[in-house]
This record gives structure tokens, sequence and C-alpha cells, in this order.
DNA sequence: AGTTTTTCTTAAACTAGTTTATTTTTCCGT
DNA sequence: ACGGAAAAATAAACTAGTTTAAGAAAAACT
């Protein structure tokens, strides 16, 4: 039962490696001998402000909320990362440096973990992988991108209508409260939004 | 002079590259065979939307906007890249679909240009360049994550202090309502700021 | 199952930033 | 150096989103 549970585990994210490159199976070996395995509660934190993030994570089971609370308390999702999603405060992990981040498991989470030696030695060992990791962050960079450019132009009925249609899977497993922080607005104008667009 | 400033721009390219990998002369060699010089009068147009980006650009000199227009007719700014800067629509260049940014030099200004394919023979004959534009993909990521926070938590003064503090020698070269289609604001109301901040 | 805590709803007063319009200043091409 | 065009300043009326507050619904913890 464990057992398969950890290997499904290695599952998903080998399947998420091969998108973009082919491992042989020794390889897999290594990279799956690099990743540290690790969980949470629901409300349980699995990183928070002031140290140094250690792993980039992949989640493989549950949702985690990626946040920050800014100087007037206000808290401030940068992402729900639910199964087959990379997450972590990349900042914090790239340049050593204090990272700003609350992360928190919302469900009961599964996780892999990888530390910043293993990252380089996967680098070193592996060079296909800066091809995976060139890939991802490109692809991150990109959906950041779109997400700055919609916060600017867009109003927030129509952020919350794309977030909607682009992530309905997890639209329908978080809190209200969590997603109007998400999009950047209070509960209280998500709710008359909602309220607003039912009427219609 | 024209052979001058040509190697004065290939200088500055391979001081940047230089910041994350060391490349032996054949490589330099190779990598500067692979670039396509450009230049771009003031106000003219570098590249427009509708069609597939066919290049990133590093400017050497002079200052390009880079910019879209949404469906209201307001225009936004995403970056502004001067001496150094790499630029260019990741998300068309990367995924082959039309653009949707248009970059426009705001200054006669000059740049290298670097093709898909040349940027996938790249990372064939030089692995190590995988790495160079993972850290620089992965350091655009931390600064737009940034931005998207400050974006969304900041007051638009306190967005045009920072983009003061960080930015001063872009600040001075650009228009004002340059800075405010960047900072996410009218002109009129960055006037208002501006007046504002003098008068305390 | 019942109680406590958290989340959601509704509504009125409020504020940061927009819009529109007019005037003044700066810039740039000849 | 000048004349026209673009940019910046100022101000009043306006709107998207916030704040505060209080009640209703849902969820979580024994």
């Amino acid at each position: 039962m464990k057992a398969h549970d950890t290997e499904s585990a290695y599952d998903l994210i080998l399947q998420n490696v091969a998108r973009f490159i082919d491992l042989t199976d020794e390889e897999k070996d290594l990279f799956k001998s690099l990743l540290k395995k690790g969980s949470a509660r629901r409300k349980e934190f699995v990183m928070r402000p002031g140290k140094v993030a250690l792993y980039e994570y992949f989640v493989t089971k549950g949702c985690l909320k990626v946040y920050s609370i800014d100087r007037n308390g206000v808290e401030h999702v940068s992402m729900f990362a639910i199964e087959d999603f990379w997450t972590g405060d990349m900042a914090s992990f790239m340049l050593e440096q204090p990272c700003t981040y609350f992360i928190k498991a919302l469900e009961d989470s599964e996780f892999l973990m990888i530390s910043k030696e293993s990252f380089e030695r996967l680098f070193h060992e592996i060079p296909k992988f800066e091809r995976f990791y060139r890939n991802l962050y490109q692809r991150s960079l990109v959906s950041y991108i779109e997400r700055t450019n919609q916060g600017i132009s867009l109003t927030a009925e129509e952020r919350y209508e794309i977030f909607l249609s682009k992530y309905p899977h997890i639209a329908n497993r978080i809190k209200q409260k969590d997603l109007a922080a998400y999009l950047g607005i209070t509960p209280e104008f998500l709710s008359m939004i909602r309220s607003k667009m039912s009427k219609r």
C-alpha cells in the first residue's frame, strides 16, 4: 500500500519529466534517488517565510496554497499547486535568500522534494535536465507574463471567468476567499461578482 | 568604425553570457556566428503582433519598448529593454504562435538576434547554453513574480518609487506616459503622483 | 448530533485611480 | 531658431473595487 503510493508518485513525476526529455532506466533511477518524499496534513505549513527554501516541490496528491502576506496583512495567493504541479519559492531556492512565501496544505497532500544539491548534481550527471528545467521555467515565465497582463488590463470579473474556464478542477476544490486572494480582490467583492453573474 | 561597433556588441553579449557559463574561443565563435545583427531608428517597429516571433533579441544600444494594446485600446508596457537586456515575445517564439506584442525603438537602437533554429543548434552543439538560458529564464521568472506581487499589493505611488530606485537610468530616458503604461496607470495619474511627491 | 468557528452574503459609505476637457510646457523636424 | 505636434499639468466628475458591519450558511471539531 505504502509502496504502491510511492510508485505512483514516481510514475507521475517521470511522466511529467517525459514531456520534455527521454530518460534511460538508469537515469530514472538516479533521478528518483535524488528526490525526497514529503507530506502535509490539511492546514499544515510546508514552508514559512524567513528561512531559505531548501527544496522545490512536485505535488503528487492534494493541494498546496503558495501565498504571501503584505504589510497591510492582506494575503496574496501566488498559485494553487495540485497534482502534477511544480512549486516552491524560486527566488529563495535559487539565490539562497530568506523566503517570502507561505506554503500551506489546503488538503492532505503528498509531494516529492528536490534539494539544491540534488538539483546541481542532477544537472551535472544528466545534462538533459537543464533542458527540462529550462523548458519548465520558460513555460512558467510565459504564464506569469500572461497573468501579469491580465491583472493589469482585465476587470476582476473577467479574471474570475478566465480562472474558472482555465482551472475548473481547481476552482471547485478551493475556498472562495482563497480564490479571491488569488484574483487580488476581497472575498466580499468576489461574492458580489458571483451573485451578479448568477442573476444573468 | 562599423567593425568596432560590431565588436563591442559581441563583447557585450559575451560578457552577458559569461556571467553564467565559460566558453572556449571556438564556442564563442560559433555563438557569434549564430547571431544576426539588427537595428531600428527611433519610433521604428522591431516586431508587431500577428506573425510568429522569429527571434529573441539582445539589446546592445538604445532602448526598446515591449508592449501590447488591450481591447480597450490601452497600452501596457511589459518592459523597457536597454543595453545588456534580453527581450522578445517568449510565448510566440517558443510555441510558434502569433505574437501579441509590439516592440518599438524609443531611441535609435542596435541589437543581436537569435532565431529558433540557431537557438536549437546552440543547445545541441554547446549544451552549456541550456544552463545559461535556464538561469536567464529562472531570473526573469523571479522578477516577474516580484512585479506581479507588487502590482497586486502596492499603490501606484509605491510602484513608481520602486521603479525610480531600481531603474533610475531607465526612468530618465523614457517618456512619462510610457512609464505610466508600465506602471499600469494613466499618464494623468502619474502626473498627479509626481506633483504630490514634489510638494512633500 | 450539536456547538463553535469559519466562510459566505448583502449593503452602505468610502477611496484609489479613471475620464474628459482645457491649458501649459517641452520636444523635434525643418 | 522656429513653428507645429506631442507630452505634461491641473482639475472636476465619475467608477471599480474596498471597508465596515451584521446576519445567514456551511463546515469542522468534539
